[in-house]
DNA sequence: AGTATCGGCGATTATTCTTCGGCAGAAAGG
DNA sequence: CCTTTCTGCCGAAGAATAATCGCCGATACT
């Protein structure tokens, strides 16, 4: 036997094909991650068991990150929601930057291609938290300038979606 | 026995008050929603079922609104991550723009205030898909225009925390 | 054809969830 | 100050679920 073929065997495909019952799965449990997989089976046509190995094989090839609880911000006293745009001189990215990750109000950063360098999603108790964390925000070396938007109303938000849509409604073209 | 008392007695505190320990579970929740209710007890120092007593009532508070996947987008085949303002004459919620909710691409719509009306939050297969989605938003009538931010790098993308900083360090005032 | 591999299914065992009764502490009233 | 009432926690039991195992059919490769 050549066992040095185990060698080859180790190549990570990194695309462990993901099927449709897959895709099924994975709306479900973006859904609700709360239902047991007996009902999981019976939505997308499986045993109990094969939708088990098959989210193992999802929460080990890293489709599947995680499972979290959904809070509700303003019941836990940050009504206030916020996308802050930083412009900075030279390379958006500092360490300074970074620490501000710690404050549990920071639910995203990312660093963007448009007339910003990173952005900011913050959820605060009150516009003074707000204020207090973009005079965080301005005391990093290199920051030049911030725009603020308040969310007035949240119409949706969700995690991310299985699905992908393919076929996009044909568009009016501009002529 | 006055039985018109139930009435006052349905009044909803609406804040069933959050205390100390409502906010660990909360955390722990948020941080990782698939650990049994021992293990959560065992972390904030109460017993399995007061844990779940404690969870039954912030689920039907409302402070968790649900329990949910996060899914890879990268590994689902939608790696393009992106922020898209919507300027719009006149209001800018109209029934046409929510009908673009269905998309799975969208993840976020809020209004905001600033120099937009509509925020979206939309991860795409491909820069084809995003300028499909962008033509969608201007077949919407009184759309004047969209400025989008493609997310090169993220850096941080969580769930509503459960803490809240109260104590905002001294921050160099502007003299 | 033979053979190896993969994935699903049914059944079993182990964990966990969920509920129940009892009890201690705090708050309201006499 | 004592009683009453209420609330919330705990330990224990029963129900439901998660997690594992062996077997089987389908597919692909030799």
């Amino acid at each position: 036997m050549a066992k040095n073929t185990d060698d080859l065997r180790q190549r990570r495909p990194q695309q462990p094909v993901i099927d449709a019952f897959d895709r099924r799965i994975l709306a479900a449990l973006a859904a609700d991650s709360s239902q047991s997989y007996a009902r999981l089976g019976e939505a997308v046509g499986l045993s109990a068991p094969a939708v088990h190995e098959r989210v193992r094989r999802l929460r080990q090839s890293g489709a599947i990150k995680g499972v979290h609880a959904a809070l509700d911000g303003a019941a836990l006293g940050k009504p206030l929601l916020a996308f802050v745009h930083v412009e900075a001189a030279g390379w958006g990215k500092s360490e300074r930057l970074m620490q501000l990750l710690q404050f549990p109000e920071v639910e995203e950063m990312h660093s963007v291609a448009g007339d910003a360098s990173v952005l900011f999603k913050v959820r605060t108790a009150s516009p003074q938290a707000l204020e207090a964390f973009l005079a965080q925000i301005h005391a990093v070396p290199g920051v030049t300038g911030t725009r603020s938007y308040i969310v007035l109303s949240t119409y949706l938000e969700r995690p991310v979606q299985a699905g992908v849509t393919d076929g996009w409604p044909d568009m009016p073209r501009p002529e």
